[in-house]
Formats: C-alpha cells, structure tokens, sequence
DNA sequence: CCTCTGCTGAGAGGA
C-alpha cells in the first residue's frame, strides 16, 4: 500500500490522486482516494452514468476535475471528469482515431504506422501554414513555397509523381484565416486533461451575435481550428479532434468551440464542444490509456503480453488501416498456432496477414514485444517529465534539472528552417542564483514552459550556452511573442519509449511479397532461424580487377587476424562477426574495411549505437580521402565531421528534386546511428555492406534495424565487454541484454577474432587474459609488450617521499614509493607520480557516486585534464596510466558483472593501479578470480595503512 | 540498487 518514490500526488488544480481501493456495486463505483504521500486524509469518488466503466485500479493516479463536497467527489452525467493517469498525456488523433476501433488506437501507440496517401496531406498543410505565416496567398508565392516543401527532404521516396502545388479554391479559404491567426502549430500539453496536441491555426474570431434584433458587440474569441485537407467529411473524428483542442486548450483560451476547415471546398464548420462530448472522449482516453500501460500483465510471477481490445469484425473498417500488420501479428503472438477464432473472417484475416510466418517467428516477436514492454514500463516510471508540471520550478531547480524565472532576452534568431535561437536571462527583480550552478548544461534536450504552469510545452530544443547571467537555446518554436512572460526551462530527459524497437521488430515479420524491401524475409532467417551464414570460396570473383592492386595495398598494414577478417567478409553471401578484444585496433579494422569496400565499388551503411563511436571512424577515414554522407543532428556530430553532415552539403546548394537525389547517392559510404533510420534516404537506397559497430552493446530490435537496407552485413564488437544497457530486471533476466552479435555468434564460421592488441603491456593483458580470453589475447609487438609508465621527475619524488618518511617516521610510505615504480606494471593497493601528463592519467570507477568524491579531491589545476569517469563510459577508450577504484564497502551489482571487469582491467597502455579492499571484494565472483591470479603473480604487492588525512600531497 | 545512449513528433488521409 506504499506510494512508490516516482509517483507524485498534489492537490489544487492539477491535482493527482492515489488510488487506495476500489468497491464495485451494480451501476456504480466508488473510489477511496488520497492526494498525501502518507495516505491520509482520504477521500472517496463516486463513480456513475457510464463512468463506472473505466477502467480503473487499485494503485492508478487519477485526477478529478468538478466539485467536491467535504472529502466526497461525484462524477457523473452532468458533472466531472475522470482522468486515468493523467500524467500519461494522450494525443488527439490517438483519441479520435479509437472511436472506430480502440484496438488500432493502442497499436498505433505502439508501432509507428502511417500510410502513404498522408504525405500529399502533410504537404499541402505545410505550404498552407507557410503561407499564412507570411501573410502571402498569392499564387507565386504558393507555388514557390509549394516547390520548397516538394523538395524538403522529409517527403522524398514518397512523392507521387502527380503531386502539385494547391490549386487556386484553396486559397480564397485561406486567405479569411490568415488575417485571423493568433498562432501555428501550436504546441500544447495538458495535465488536467492527460491530453496532448499540436493545433493546426489558433485563431482569433469575432463572433456577432443578432438576437431579436438588437445589436450586440461583437465577441472576441481565440479558437482551435483544424485543417483537412482531404474530403469534406465532417466525419464524427473530425470534430473529434477539434473538441479535443478545446479541451487542451482550456488554460490557455477557455474555448466552447472550435472551426473546422476544409481545404478543398473552403467551407468552414464550427464545432461546439459540449459537456456531454467532452465526456465521451475523455471515457475513450481513459480506456486507451489503460491499455497503453497494461501491455504486461503478471500471473503467478511471470509477465506476459496483455489481451488488447477485440479485433473489429467489420471487414470495412479495416480496410485503409495502417495496423492490419501489426492487428494480426499480436493476436497471433498472443495466441501461437492454435487460431481458436471463432468468426471466419478474422480467421482468414490472420491468415492473410500472418500465414507465412511459422511459429518460431511468432515465438521470437512475442517474446521480444514482452521483453520491450517491460523495459518500457521501467523507463516510463523513472521518466521525469512530469516534473515539468506537477512540480513548481523552485522544487525542481533544487534536484537540478530546471532553470525558472527566465525571460527573453535580445531577438530570436531563425537558424535553419524549424530551429530557433532564443536566449533567455534571470527575472533581475529577484535576486537569485548564478545560471551555471543550476544542473543543466549545454547539450542537454530542454522543454519550454511558462513560470505559472499554464503554458506547459511551449517549445523543445537543446541548450547551446549556459553562462552565468544567461542561457541561449535552439527551439523548434519562436517564442518572440511571449516577450516579458516569465519561463522555466526543465531537462528533458528520458521521454523516448521503444517504438523504434518494436517498429523494427514488426518489420522483422513482414512478409516481402506486399513490400517494396526485400530484406525482412532474409533476415528473418538469419536472426530468428539461425541459418547457418554462407560463403564463398574464391575471392577473385568478387574483386574487381582493377581494384586488386588497391586492396592488396591497403592490405599490407594489417596484422594476421585483421587481413582475415577483410578476406571473411569479401567473401561473405550473409554476414560477418569480427570480434575486437580490447586494444585489437577495432577502429583501425573497420576503417580499413571501408576502404577496400570503396576501393572495390561497394556501397556501405556503417552505423554504431552513439554518435561518438560512428564518427570515431569516420575521423580515421578522412585521413584516407574515403568521401562519405554523414546523416544525423548537427548538435550531436563530432566539429571535425561537420562539413560531411547533409545539412552542410545541402547549404552548398540544392535546389532541385535530382540535385537532392544526386547528394544522397553521390557517396558509397553513409554513415548514421542505428537510430538514424528514419531518414528519407533510406526510403530509397540499399547498400551492398552494413557495418555495425559497437554491435555488442546494442539490444536485438535496434541493431537489425539498419540491416534492412543492406545485402550483407558485419557486426563488430565483443561480448566478454558490456551488454546492452537494459533498466527493467526482468527484462535482463529473460535476455533483453543478449545482442545480436551475441545471439549470430553461435555460428562459429561466421566469427573473426582480433586477438593481437596493440595497448596494454604483457602484465596488464594477463590480467584480462586470465579472466576472460584464456590466452588468447597477445601483444602485437615486443614494443607493446615491454612498454612502461615513463616518469621524469621519478627520481626526485622518490627523494622527496624519503625525506619525508625520514621526518615524519610515523608514516610508513615505502609502499607509495614502490607503486610509483614503472617496473610494477600492475598493482593492487590493498586498502600517487613525478612527471605523467594529466591526460594521460584515467581514474575508474564503477560508481558515479564515488566519481563525485574523486573529482572533488581534484579540483586542484594540476589534476585538469585527468579523466574521472564509470566503467561504462571507459569502454572503446584507453589512456596510459589507469587508476581503478573498487572502494566499496557494501556488495553492489555492478562488479557482479565479469563483462564490466573485463573492461575496467583493459583500459591501462603501460600501468594500472588498483584500489580495494581485498576482503569485501573477494565477495564478487569476478574479481575473486582477478584476485587469484593477481596473488599468484604476486602482483597484490603492497598493504598500505593509512587514512586519507595523512596523506603526503604529491606532486603529480 | 543506482551502470545510460538513442530519439522531434503529433498528425498527414481514405471510407
């Protein structure tokens, strides 16, 4: 009966209620509630008219708008609404979209869908709102805002070859409104209601109203007003829609109607939102939102994928769903093979969609939907958005991810088409704190809203600058008109769920015959019926002539292992598996790879899980003159990989349709992150190679994603280091965490191992050696082998510590002097140098927690540049001397985790220091093992006795 | 018990 620490209850207008009980009676339900943490006072809800029906449970947040009597609420027919897990906001269309069928309402949360007769819709509202924002409606300016949006790179791959720009009927509409415009596409969350949207034209109306003929002034209004686009429908989720936009709107203009306004004939409908269609939609929210968050269900301690509401039988509606696939798809997941459907229609209709799958397929996919559902349950706990408006901007400054009492400071400056540069600056009436020492800082993704909490979500972007008087950002709304408002800006953090995993998945199921890709039925194989990968057996037919010389050129700088990864993958029909253990010059490889590849003609996707890792390689491949098209976020692209990214191609000038499809296809090589696919390129390009990088750490459903675009595919990475971060335990325990690579690797002859590494020194790689590779790991040279610490200033610290164990006898410090040793590649300080550059030096440790009191240690100037950081960012990277801290006086996860030692021990070139408490960690398994061989090589060498107070301070 | 990177995104329309 306890509240868990995520949930946050309050009461007031935005008031969340914890469900303690529910009592249900024929007709009615009543609710026993509280708004207090400590579960006292309660009070109860009466539930009737219909309302009885939600779906509500014990332990659900709900809010209550109405009137309370006492402690007793009442929602029923004429009054209140229920809001099941407000916090939870619901998108308009979502709603509007489940009054034909709920079932595509929750799928369509699920899944990415969307058809393509949409795009033609998408563009003509996009030249109408350009239209109306330049207060233009005349022809040549349509059509030239028409030819940008045609050649915007949102719509290529779907442009049907007939699309034209908005004939001249729609412009005599549009020019009523545009004089009427108060805002576009505005954005608009709303927490009273649990409803999100963005409103097409917010418009400002004058409403004259002649009642038995005396004039009256005419009435002043702001209104949501909807655009279609299609045909005049004046359908029932039309004005759904619009009814909803008066709901979340409320705060803002408290509208009792909205306008709806077909493009195509110019007629205008109004729409009044009544009470009773307000309710409606609210009561159909509530059941959506109820099966958003109950995908899980448990029984006797074991999840499993929850029933979704029942498939429609009516053929009709189904007809122009975008969710057929995935409708049929579940149900089967659901039930295996045995279709114990009773109506004969939805009987063939599973078995047109889903026939030619076989129940390992649907094994696979119901397994990996539960498995993602969990880990989304976990993430959408932990998820803080709500903080923006449940929590005050005072409260949230103090944890550190919010800035309040902000305004507008100088103009906004339009950077590129959607992105605005806003700087904003401390309400000066206030005294208060410095901006920087608030937690956020430049990189971070921010939400806009205003102080008072009635504007919440007003625009998204990432922070540029945080200074100590001002913070500039780039937002994807212009906030000019809102000069003098007082704004909070919050992190935003942690909002993506796992649509592109399950969208990847259902892919995964698609039967290529009613697709334009062929690559789901093929992989499908690979991944989930393992075929054993293919090969051929002579390399000359898949080199070109004259392409030879070049390879064997290129060949020449690599070692043994890493020339037969490249002959592996020429001659691979399916895939390739390198395995890089630490330090085996996986970059190196890959670059190299690339350039064969080029050099041999083929097309290359190479793609990794971060930015970092992607562009890493592609730092190396420029020195070698490779051209490649680097696709993401500007913001998240390495400086140096800049000129390479679409943006600054297309600066150079593209104007047309081909000049677009020219860039895209100009370059063998493309380069993203394996979230990157969404982009418009691969709507129409495959590529003969995919290379995956960092493949170990990424989960299943993400790394198959750019493989679909590819005839053949290499994964690279290495399972002995970190698996895919998975949050939800039980998630991890049924295999979340297992990759791909992981998963192929079974397939021994598919696999090349790099085991010549190039970092660590032979004592260091014992150690990894011994714990994980059983040898196999070796030195690439003598010179890696015997490779020391070297410190120039060794012999006058040695001096200094002498003289100071002389004075101050008490301290015994020989063992500080016997550390500092080069010759002692490897110590374990069983609970410190002399001219090592700070860059040089890392600091490890497993916890951030402990990072923090590292760091504080050393704030001194001297130690700028030492790199303090987890385990778990150390991965890919090495430094020459690493100091591994294990100080820890409890058991923790972590070091459970033979992959995260592994790691932590492979960092160091030429020394590694090791600190711990050799009794508490002998508790870890893994590091009881470390510990053996360390003690059998004598490597544990020095006991030191000290506190940290006497400690002498050292030179560094 | 505490490791963290990806992402715009709500809506584009047909019956």
């Amino acid at each position: 009966r306890k509240v868990p620490d995520h949930v946050i209850l309050s009461g007031g207008r935005n008031n969340r209620y914890w469900v303690l009980d529910v009592e249900e009676r024929p007709g009615h339900k009543t609710l026993t509630l509280t708004c207090s943490k400590s579960l006292h006072p309660t009070e109860t809800c009466l539930l009737k008219d219909g309302w009885e029906m939600t779906p509500v449970r014990r332990g659900d947040v709900v809010h209550l708008e109405g009137h309370s009597e006492g402690a007793s609420w009442v929602v029923d027919r004429e009054q209140g609404f229920l809001v099941l897990l407000p916090d939870s906001l619901i998108s308009g269309t979502s709603i509007s979209s489940s009054i034909r069928c709920m079932r595509r309402a929750v799928l369509g949360d699920i899944f990415d869908g969307g058809s393509k007769q949409m795009l033609n819709g998408t563009m003509v509202h996009e030249v109408f709102q350009r239209a109306a924002t330049a207060k233009d409606f005349s022809l040549g300016t349509l059509s030239k805002l028409a030819d940008q949006a045609l050649h915007s790179p949102k719509y290529l791959g779907d442009i049907p070859s007939h699309s034209r720009a908005p004939s001249r009927g729609q412009d005599s509409a549009a020019v009523v409104m545009v004089t009427e415009l108060a805002d576009i596409e505005e954005n608009v969350w709303s927490p009273r209601f649990g409803l999100k949207g963005k409103i097409d034209v917010t418009a400002r109306i004058r409403i004259q109203r002649p009642r038995n003929g005396s004039h009256r002034t005419p009435e002043e209004k702001t209104v949501p007003l909807e655009l279609k686009t299609g045909k005049e429908s004046n359908s029932i989720e039309h004005r759904s829609q619009v009814i909803l936009y008066t709901l979340m709107s409320l705060e803002r203009y408290n509208p009792e109607a909205g306008l709806l306004l077909y493009l195509k004939t110019g007629n205008l409908h109004p729409v009044v939102a009544s009470h009773m269609d307000r309710r409606e939609l609210l009561k159909l929210r509530n059941t959506l939102v109820h099966h958003i968050h109950n995908c899980v269900e448990k029984e006797a301690e074991r999840s499993r994928l929850s029933r979704l509401p029942d498939i429609l039988t009516n053929r009709q509606t189904c007809q122009y769903c975008p969710q057929t696939r995935n409708c049929a798809l579940y149900e089967r997941a659901l039930n295996g093979s045995s279709a114990d459907v009773s109506e004969d229609v939805v009987h063939d209709f599973l078995q047109q969609e889903t026939g030619h799958l076989r129940p390992p397929h649907l094994s696979y996919f119901s397994h990996w939907m539960l498995l993602c559902f969990l880990e989304a349950s976990t993430m959408e706990a932990k998820n803080g958005r709500k903080r923006v408006w449940l929590q005050t901007a005072e409260e949230s400054e103090k944890n550190g991810s919010c800035v309040g009492n902000v305004q507008l400071s100088g103009p906004v400056m339009v950077q590129s088409e959607g992105v605005f540069l806003h700087r904003f600056q401390r309400n000066i009436a206030v005294p208060q704190k410095g901006l920087t020492t608030s937690g956020l800082a430049s990189g971070d993704r921010v939400v806009v809203s205003d102080q008072e909490g009635l504007l919440v979500g007003l625009a998204t972007g990432y922070l540029c600058e945080v200074s100590r008087t001002s913070i500039s950002c780039t937002l994807d709304r212009d906030l000019s008109k809102f000069s003098g408002v007082l704004f909070r800006l919050d992190s935003d953090e942690g909002v993506v769920g796992l649509s592109t995993h399950l969208t990847n998945l259902s892919r995964l199921m698609e039967n290529c015959q009613d697709s334009v890709c062929s690559c789901s039925d093929r992989l499908r194989e690979l991944v989930v019926d393992l075929r054993p990968p293919e090969f051929i057996f002579n390399l000359s037919s898949v080199l070109p002539r004259e392409a030879k010389d070049t390879v064997a050129n290129i060949l020449k700088g690599l070692n043994k292992p890493q020339k037969q990864a490249m002959k592996k993958v020429l001659l691979s029909l399916d895939y390739t598996l390198i395995v890089g253990m630490p330090g085996t010059g996986k970059t190196t490889t890959i670059c190299t790879l690339v350039r064969i590849l080029h050099a041999c003609g083929f097309s290359v996707l190479l793609t990794s899980y971060t930015h970092s890792a992607v562009d890493n390689i592609l730092l190396k491949l420029k020195r070698f003159r490779v051209g490649f098209l680097r696709l993401g976020q500007g913001q998240k692209v390495h400086p140096d990989i800049l000129p390479y990214t679409e943006e600054s191609m297309r600066k150079k000038g593209v104007h047309t349709l081909s000049e677009l499809e020219q860039l895209y296809n100009k370059e063998l090589v493309v380069a993203t992150t394996c979230m990157g696919i969404k982009h418009p390129i691969f709507t129409r390009r495959r590529f003969d190679f995919c290379i995956v990088d960092e493949a170990s750490q990424i989960s299943q459903p993400i790394c198959m994603g750019p493989l679909f675009y590819a005839k053949k595919f290499v994964l690279v990475g290495d399972h002995q280091q970190l698996p895919p971060i998975v949050q939800n335990q039980e998630a991890r325990s049924l295999g979340m965490d297992e990759s791909l690579f992981k998963r192929l690797e079974l397939h021994s002859e598919a696999v090349v191992q790099l085991n010549v590494q190039y970092r660590m020194n032979r004592q260091i790689m014992s150690l990894s050696n011994s714990l994980m590779y059983e040898g196999q790991l070796e030195c690439g040279s003598e010179r890696t082998a015997t490779a020391l610490l070297s410190l120039p200033f060794l012999i006058s610290v040695q001096s200094e510590l002498s003289s100071y164990s002389e004075t101050e006898p008490q301290h015994d410090l020989a063992w500080i002097q016997a550390t500092l040793l080069p010759s002692n590649p490897v110590c374990f300080l069983d609970c410190s140098m002399a001219g090592c550059k700070p860059s040089d030096i890392g600091v490890i440790a497993p916890y951030r927690q402990q990072l923090k009191s590292i760091s504080a240690l050393l704030q001194s100037s001297a130690f700028t540049g030492v790199e303090v950081n987890t385990v778990d960012r150390y991965q890919g990277r090495d430094k020459s001397l690493i100091i591994l801290s294990f100080v820890r006086s409890t058991l923790g996860e972590l070091l459970k985790d033979w992959r995260r030692l592994n790691v932590a021990i492979t960092r160091a070139k030429h020394k590694l220091l090791m600190v711990g408490s050799v009794t508490t960690l002998r508790r870890y398994a893994p590091v009881e093992k470390l510990l053996n061989h360390l003690q059998r090589e004598n490597m544990i060498s020095f006991q030191c006795m000290f506190t940290f107070g006497a400690l002498p301070s050292i030179p560094l």
